[in-house]
RNA sequence: GCCCCCAUCGUCUAGAGGCCUAGGACAUCAGCCUUUCAAGCUGAAGAUCAGGGGUCCGAAUCCCCUUGGGGGCACCA
């Protein structure tokens, strides 16, 4: 589509620093950039701080960290309202000048009664509009009483507001279900209401893509733009992404904050195929896309309008995918600050690239978070395995004959000058014929003694990339463990 | 309580009146491959398209009602 309008298509992604940025957080930004993207418009940050009460420390950098972490590079911002206050202040006395809005003196704890009162008797909480009709000699007395009002918007009394939602459609709401809602508070801070579509307009937003849990509010903000004889913005509300219980997604829900995500270790491109999938689709088949094809694709009409709960093994399965179609070099870089973060402290730092590199060529398409690569490959690393005895004498053949197998095993390897998987494997192939034992069992037994454990990589590769000392060092140990076991 | 939105396999979804005896993906199960695990390949199971009325020659697709779910109703965003 090329209209005109094309080249001024600006998105816009305002979080509240109240918390961490959590998955929906995230899919409303990626849907902003990439319709940005997609339209070659500007994608713009912008900190809605306007709630200097529910602030959170440290808050802002982690939604910096987290969009940069996934490349959702911004073209302008951030912008923080808490440094535009008079722009808030000055349209809404705008508006009270020109009558579409009212001092209010009401206390909270008169609003707080009104509305216990009304729920009660199975009303809608709405303001009883009270100071909305105040005579001039109220309005002084109040005034002198030194109570610091907030500015409530006139909603009309009558009517009825229709907007048109590029996801959702036309959608109408009956003016007499609204309410006066406050646009500036006491504090002289704005409400979102009031901010948000002053910095919309200000900042020339063509476009507002947010969560459907918006939808019911803007008819206030439609009603505001009219008010100010000001253009509105397209709308486009997206569908819900709602935790395992089919609620709103919140802090309850565990590792739902974007940043968990990073440090268990999944892939930025994941996230973002993932992410843009919970909602939007390509077609019937595809799955994987790059980000390339993400913004090539991507369109509203594509977007669904049915909340969605996000299936964590999916993104688990996709990570995997990633993980193996990253080369060796990119693997290794990327894997590298989980083993050093997680392997246990008695591994010699800095890790030896070269061997890391050998070790995570084996790893690399059995893990799906690259905060499992620690564990999948600590075997590599310790100098002393630590072995489960119950393992070893659980394996299927029974301790005398893997005690005689594994010390044949032992005896013709340690004279072995060739030390590489091809070597090994005809060795031990050809021993096991001898023993007429089979593969499986004494390979398995094998397993055991050079990793511990029952599930591993190949066993040939795995002792290659051991070396030769450490194998022996391990058959021996192993030895010791299960002479006990041995009856004579 | 009032208002708004939504409704296809367990989950993410395709489907914009006939191509649907409803397709794909994850997960599940089975088989193959194989020294284990993983990956890969093949296959199976899984949705009376929430229910009921219409409209139409024909409905998952359009309309209405019911039910269910979600969201909103703050000097929070």
């Amino acid at each position: 589509m090329q209209s005109e309008s094309e080249t001024s298509v600006r998105l816009r992604f305002a979080p509240s620093p109240t918390g961490y940025p959590h998955l929906g957080n995230i899919r409303t930004a990626l849907f902003n950039w990439l319709f940005a993207r997609h339209h070659g418009g500007i994608f713009i940050l912008r900190i809605e701080d306007t709630d200097t009460a529910r602030k959170v420390e440290g808050a802002v950098d982690i939604i910096l960290d987290s969009l940069r972490w996934l490349g959702l590079e911004w073209d302008e911002g951030p912008y923080f309202q808490s440094q535009r206050l008079s722009v808030y202040r000055e349209t809404a006395q705008k508006l009270l000048d020109e009558d579409h809005a009212y001092l209010c003196y009401c206390s909270p704890e008169r609003l707080e009664a009104m509305r216990q009162e009304q729920t009660k008797r199975k009303q809608p909480p709405k303001y009883d509009q009270h100071c909305r009709n105040l005579t001039e000699q109220e309005k002084s007395q109040l005034k002198a009483a030194g109570i610091t009002p907030v500015v409530r918007f006139k909603t009309p009394l009558e009517g009825e507001t229709t907007f048109h939602d590029l996801i959702y459609g036309r959608v109408t709401f009956k003016h007499d279900t609204l309410d006066d809602f406050v646009l500036l508070k006491s504090d002289g801070y704005p409400t979102y209401h009031l901010a948000n579509i002053v910095d919309d307009h200000l900042m020339a937003i063509s476009h507002v893509l947010r969560a459907e849990e918006w939808l019911s509010s803007t008819p206030r903000h439609v009603l505001l733009y009219q008010a100010l004889s000001w253009q509105a913005p397209r709308f486009a509300h997206l569908p819900m992404i709602l935790g395992p219980e089919r609620a709103k997604l919140s802090k309850r829900h565990g590792a739902t904050n974007i940043s968990e995500y990073q440090k268990q270790g999944y892939l930025p491109d994941a996230m973002i195929n993932f992410l843009a999938l919970l909602g939007w689709s390509l077609d019937d088949r595809t799955e994987l896309l790059s980000r390339e094809e993400l913004i090539r694709h991507f369109s509203l009409e594509r977007v669904g309008k049915t909340a969605a709960i996000f299936n964590r093994e999916k993104l688990e399965w996709m990570n995997g995918v990633y993980l193996r179609r990253l080369s060796l070099g990119e693997f290794v870089h990327r894997a590298m600050p989980f083993l050093d973060r997680d392997l246990p402290d008695s591994v010699r730092r800095p890790l030896d690239e070269s061997y890391v590199s050998q070790v995570l060529s084996l790893i690399q398409e059995r893990a799906k978070t690259l905060a499992e690569v620690p564990q999948l490959a600590d075997f590599f690393f310790l100098d002393e395995l630590r072995y489960d005895t119950g393992l070893l004498l659980k394996g299927k053949l029974d301790a005398k004959s893997a005690t005689g197998a594994i010390t044949i095993a032992w005896q013709k390897l340690e004279k072995l000058a060739t030390w590489d998987a091809a070597t090994l494997e005809g060795i031990l192939r050809s021993l096991t014929t001898e023993l007429n034992l089979r593969t499986g069992e004494f390979f398995g037994s094998l397993r055991i003694a050079i990793t511990g454990r029952t599930a591993a990589p190949p066993l040939f590769q795995t002792m290659a990339v051991l070396g030769k000392e450490k194998c022996l060092k391990r058959f021996k140990m192993t030895l010791q463990l299960l002479l006990p076991s041995c009856p004579n």
